[in-house]
DNA sequence: CTTGAACTGTTCGATGTCGAACAATACGGT
DNA sequence: ACCGTATTGTTCGACATCGAACAGTTCAAG
């Protein structure tokens, strides 16, 4: 796999900051799919917690609440790999979620080791509120690409994902 | 903007685990690209730390890396804003970069508030050998995908962050 | 020249996530 | 019925990132 030759006698000269108002870019690593990917990650959920910050920690953690919601009852341990987080990480989240009154643990019937996981009223309507502005976050986001592109995005970050979760759950 | 009525009758019926293999999904915010985003980003972030993990922390910071491959000599402020972080993260990493040998600040010839940032020959290498990494592990990411939905992706992608770029530097 | 605003790198306390450990519980094989 | 192994939620110490503050420096306006 010979990396095409991107040598330019680099030796000791300092970038000038020449074309002042641009980002600098990572060259070779521009072409990668996790290199955008991390930034966009990053911004794009700063962006949303910020612009939704007088509403408690419930916008970071708007996907878990949203599974939840999907998936009454489920336990921790579920949650956390659904949401890509770890076990241990899940128990001080929840413990915040239901101390804003969002959430709710309930021991489970047949397994005295899990508890299940529930919205309360509170978080079913945070829940539905949050999923509204989130769509038109996810509206400022995407802006100049078309439909179909944006679809497209979608499918392979499923497929992004799904082969992550394979080659690790191995 | 009347959201779409999901209405299922959801009154205190748990989930029960019935089709057990499959992760639980989040409902409505499934279609959100931030959603997507993030999962990929973290278990992409994940995976490639995970198996590069004997080589210190370069691999967590090769975007960084790669910027000052790119652009040697730039102040430490600009690096930050490129990768999305704040100045203050900066100094932490830039302090472990230089002590495992593999950047350097050297004072601004104009400007003595600033440092410009370069990498060590040691660095230089490294970078050279993650960046092959990187596309490897890209493409173990994206398998399943045509070069052209990888392209629609990239560019999506490049549109998003300068979308974010924009409307946080107002 | 002087002065005030803006910028640079830095420190420090707060918070989020992780990995490794642990006790309690479930379960399969013999 | 018993024992070893897995699983669940949890705690705890390590580390990463953040925001707010700060001193040193630059620079433009007067």
């Amino acid at each position: 796999m010979e990396a095409g030759k991107i040598d330019e006698a680099k030796t000791e000269e300092a970038d000038d900051g020449s074309d002042p108002g641009r980002q600098l870019e990572a060259g070779a690593a521009e072409t990668t799919i996790a290199y955008k990917l991390r930034l966009a990650q990053i911004l794009a959920f700063r962006a949303f917690e910020e612009r939704l910050a007088e509403r408690g920690r419930a916008p970071r953690y708007l996907g878990l609440l949203a599974i939840i919601r999907n998936h009454p009852g489920q336990p921790q341990s579920r949650l956390a790999e659904a949401v890509a987080l770890r076990r241990s990480s899940l128990v001080t989240i929840l413990d915040i979620l239901t101390r804003e009154g969002l959430t709710e643990r309930r021991p489970a019937p047949g397994d005295r080791r899990s508890n299940g996981v529930w919205l309360t009223e509170q978080g079913e309507q945070m829940v539905e509120e949050l999923l509204a502005e989130s769509q038109h976050h996810d509206a400022i986001l995407t802006a100049g690409n078309t439909a179909e592109e944006i679809k497209t995005t979608l499918r392979v970050l499923d497929r992004v994902i799904a082969n992550l979760r394979a080659s690790q759950g191995a």
